[in-house]
RNA sequence: AGUUCUAUGGUGUAAAGGUAGCACAACUGAUUUUGGUUCAGUUAGUCUUGGUUCGAAUCCAGGUAGAACUACCA
């Protein structure tokens, strides 16, 4: 029995059509993401599947960027959505901009001038949506819908030529003002903009819409199987439309429901709007959902790819846990990253029968899920500083760390057992004490002690130190974008928090960003990109799983 | 109100007329020198009402619920 996944309904469609012979058994996907913003993980769920579909069917996928809008563009964009696609393991087969097809484009609508299917509007932006009727009442024509066609190539062509200003004239698709699909009703196909666009520069001041560009896009390039989110798929008549009446390659559009991930927004406008009002810092803050924010947080594509095959592809909408991302995280980083000790919160554990100035070194493991992975030495000495919540002045009944009279193990090292503690004058504990067994060190432990609690350590003569950061959700509620009022309102305000002084173990100073690290008991880290050589930064990318703390809240 | 789309455990997603399965989450327990990992197990689902059929998540009809559409954005 083979370990056949099912498919998805896509899958299901390019196999039929596969079985038919259809375009001579060619699959030909693209991902059209328009330059005006960073990528987020939902478009990772778009770029999985339409590159996931090429190379599992043998055949190709295009990059096109869909830029028609040039007020909102920009090359910076083009840039960073490159990066993130090669950076999630894709490449493309051909690179296309729609702006490449500006002449075809023009031509096509000429076409349908000709053709007596397109004429040129002289009314204002207002009197359009006025006429444009209602969702339950039929629009009424335009006065200009019945110009001759000598006329119409003649305005337009004088649109090309910037004879009128922006608005003053559009170029609308001549089909049906009472369609009960309002996309039908003689929608705008080009408008006048003069303005500079981020690759044609000047040449143009008539831009296409979205609907007069994309199919004929996907057409020109000869694509199998468009593939679009579910908002789109209004759009699907006028696509078809289109293509029918320019008598062009025959691209078929297909709809799937986009990804909502809670706790987080997913639209660029939003994101966009986080980013312009300082409420993050940056496209690439960690808390931001796009991919350079995950990147920069330490997520890995594999967990990304991982994500978008788990959570798989269909028509009804969904809202995904944020959880089964930080698992399909965890599940990679498990295997990969370096452990390490570090304390964030620390406190000095002194052991009192180690004779002061001793040292000896220690040998770590690297990884316990990587028998290739090797060992590392660590110092230790009668000072360490351990994690404050790993001692506690009354513990708990099924409390394993330190409390006087408690025994726990330090990692790698020796079983201790504590013995005091000391207190400042605010009543805060400034010190503990505690003696170790000499025969309990790890790996040769002939103590015969047992315990149920390790904690991790790291030597005060040798540690160094890190800032860390780390992040909570950027939203408090499941899903900010329905609810009541501003989508801003919902931020939480708490999603950052600095430890502007940790301890780390001295062979995480060469932490480089392509490193992946677990520090041991509190999580997987990365370095962040703020890092320098006299500043060492990390970021928390998630925490391991705490049952402790879920046994805690159990009360 | 019109049109279009959707409806399966808490969350996702399978089952193409024949045993409702998988993952995450939750909960037990075992293992563990990370309260991590791993392993074993438990809880929990076909929106509703009819119909067709020996048999319906699946086919048909009617409800109900949710979403999308009324930008010179994509």
């Amino acid at each position: 029995m083979s370990e056949e996944r099912s498919l998805n309904f896509i899958e299901e469609i390019i196999e039929k059509d596969l079985e038919a012979g259809t375009h001579e058994g060619r699959v030909h996907t693209r991902f059209p993401p328009e330059p005006n913003g960073y990528l987020h993980i939902g478009h990772a769920k778009s770029i999985c599947l339409n590159f996931g579909l090429a190379k599992k069917y043998n055949g190709k996928c295009n990059l096109r960027f869909d830029d028609t809008n040039p007020v909102t563009e920009d090359t910076e964009y083009v840039e960073s959505i490159m990066n993130d696609v090669r950076w999630l393991g894709f490449d493309w087969d051909e690179l296309h901009y729609t702006s490449d097809y500006f002449d075809q484009l023009h031509d096509f609508a000429v076409d349908l001038i000709k053709k007596g299917l397109a004429y040129v509007d002289d009314s204002t932006s207002e009197e359009i949506a006025a006429t444009k009727g209602n969702i339950d009442r039929p629009g009424t024509n335009s006065p200009f819908r019945d110009r001759t066609v000598a006329e119409n190539l003649q305005l337009f062509t004088e649109m090309r030529e910037g004879k009128y200003a922006d608005g003053e004239k559009v170029l609308r698709a001549k089909i049906d003002m009472a369609h009960p699909n309002m996309l039908l009703r003689d929608p705008i196909i080009y408008r006048i903009k003069h303005a500079h666009h981020h690759r044609t520069g000047d040449k143009w001041c008539i831009y296409p819409m979205y609907d007069f560009a994309h199919g004929q896009s996907d057409s020109i390039e000869k694509i199998t199987h468009s593939i679009c989110t579910l908002e789109f798929i209004h759009h699907r008549p006028l696509y078809d439309w289109c293509i029918d009446k320019l008598g062009i390659f025959p691209s078929h559009q297909y709809e799937f429901a986009r990804l909502n991930l809670n706790y987080t927004v997913m639209s660029k406008r939003k994101l966009l709007q986080l980013v312009n009002e300082k409420q993050v810092n940056g496209w690439n803050d960690p808390r931001m959902p796009t991919i350079s924010g995950m990147r920069r947080r330490g997520y890995t594509p594999e967990s990304i790819r991982k994500f978008a095959e788990t959570i798989g592809v269909a028509k009804r909408e969904n809202l995904i846990d944020i959880g089964l991302l930080e698992f399909c995280v965890r599940e990679h980083l498990n295997k990969v990253a370096l452990r390490r000790m570090a304390v964030l919160d620390p406190i000095k554990l002194i052991i009192t029968n180690y004779p002061e100035g001793q040292t000896e070194t220690l040998s770590a493991e690297n990884n316990p899920e990587d028998e290739n992975g090797g060992h590392r030495p660590i110092s230790f000495s009668n000072t360490l500083w351990i994690e404050r919540d790993d001692f506690m002045e009354n513990p708990p009944a099924k409390y394993f760390r330190l409390g006087v009279g408690l025994k726990s193990r330090l990692k790698h090292a020796y079983i201790v057992e504590c013995t005091g503690f000391k207190k400042d004058e605010n009543g805060n504990v400034t010190e503990i004490y505690c003696t170790y067994f000499p025969e309990s060190k790890s790996g040769s432990d002939t103590s015969g002690i047992k315990v149920k609690g390790t904690m991790h350590w790291v030597d005060a003569n040798t540690a160094e130190t890190a800032e860390i950061r780390l992040y909570d959700r950027l939203f408090k509620v499941e899903n900010p974008a329905t609810e009541e009022g501003d989508f801003k309102d919902y931020i939480n305000t708490d999603s950052l928090s600095t430890i502007s002084k940790a301890y780390i173990e001295p062979a995480l100073k060469d932490a480089t960003l392509a490193d992946r690290f677990q520090f041991l008991r509190i999580g997987y880290f990365a370095l962040d990109t703020d890092s320098t050589a006299d500043h060492i930064v990390f970021n928390k990318t998630v925490g391991l799983k705490d049952s402790w703390s879920k046994e805690q809240k159990k009360g």
